[in-house]
DNA sequence: AGCCTCTTGTGAACTCATGCACAAGGTGTC
DNA sequence: GACACCTTGTGCATGAGTTCACAAGAGGCT
């Protein structure tokens, strides 16, 4: 039961979920908490925290709940979350320097190490504490600093680009705010975050909304 | 068939994707496109395209293809981008600076047209040609400006009481980025994007191939 | 000890989504 | 007009994910 490997894809990405309900609980307090309220605190309902929890092994205690404490960590133990893996934002806009900044990147162990922009203006500089560099230095940067995640923050045009040398780099996880479809090898994994269009589903059901409301 | 209440969310989710492989082809100028062109643009496989745009209507022509302009007229039909939704972005920290200066939004029909932030600093100012509010406005604005959308960009703590904020001003569609669950009546349709989830979930796989690389 | 109460863990039904495979139905050529 | 060639639209099988419902077990009370 607690082979990684065999965690169902929509459980992983709701234990991040609960790792964060679990923090209303302070470390070093012995509290238990039920599926219950850990579903509120995760914001899903109580059978699916079961079933996910149950992956992970046997942790509850039935007539109880969950110890808080053990359950974080275990859910950090099969998140992996004690690693570091540090993190290289290509493409320092407006959204690229909104991510080098992000407290919530850093204190959740994923460091801004570095940038690359091909501004010449910006290369060479520091903000935020995270130096800009050439995109061209961007292996170097890899090997040097052990990325381990790019982030694409460039225009549309420079993302495929950018996640080739990513890849050539050694790269195999990649975030990407372009609004584009990015062609990698199968082994990369690529998450890709689109706003517009997440603007544009909540835009279809206003539409649709409007239309029921019509007659 | 094109009854917009019976088209799958899963579909939904793909139709902007679509939408954004056909800007490859030009407006004015007639031509078609396969099931299979269409897949390697929008990064899905054939059958879901053809199963996808099946729930729109049966707009292809066997042997040809789909009509490129035909195509996304229908598409931008159902997904109702002709309408214009006027958007505010509560939080003007770096990610909300970043989102309001986000072109892909005005360009696709979500214009920013106000801001909020508890920032007495920021009160009153214009970033980027957005005027920058009080937090209690946030019902007059609404209001004034036929706001649909609403982008909650704030600290985690200050989330949930900007969501009840817009939720009382009548605003039913939420994009929210703040690392927290957001509780609304069932009418109002929130779309969570938290970048650190998605980073602990790239993390994850990183963690697994770790393991199972060793031995 | 026996009983009652509580909550987990899970089998099983169900819904939703994906992918295959092919008939249906167009176009173009000879 | 007949035939060969395409590509759509879809029935069906498979799979993933969700939800229900309840037995199994743990703790506490009398």
């Amino acid at each position: 039961m607690a082979s990684l490997g065999r965690i169902p894809e929509a459980t992983v990405a709701r234990l991040p979920l609960y790792l964060r309900g679990l923090d209303a609980f302070p470390v070093g307090v012995t509290a238990t908490v039920s599926s219950d309220e850990l579903a509120d605190l995760a914001g899903v309902n109580a059978a699916k925290v079961r079933k996910d929890l149950s992956h992970l092994g046997p942790y509850g205690t039935r007539g109880v709940g969950y110890d808080a404490t053990f359950l974080r960590f275990q859910i950090s133990q099969a998140l992996g979350v004690a690693n570091v893996w540090p993190v290289v934002v290509c493409g320092m806009g407006n959204l690229g320097r909104a991510l080098a900044n992000h407290t919530g990147f850093t204190d959740r162990g994923f460091p801004v190490v570095a940038a690359t922009d091909s501004d010449p203006d910006k290369i060479g500089t520091v903000v935020d504490g995270v130096p800009v560099h050439a995109p061209g230095e961007l292996g170097d940067i890899v090997r040097r600093l052990g990325v381990a995640i790019g982030v694409i923050s460039t225009p549309a045009e420079a993302a495929q680009g950018t996640a080739d040398a990513l890849v050539a780099a050694g790269v195999t996880s990649i975030m990407s705010f372009a609004p584009t479809v990015l062609s990698a090898p199968d082994e990369v994994e690529i998450r890709s975050v689109d706003l517009a269009t997440e603007l544009q589903i909540l835009g279809f059901h206003l539409h649709r909304d409007r239309i029921a409301g019509d007659s």
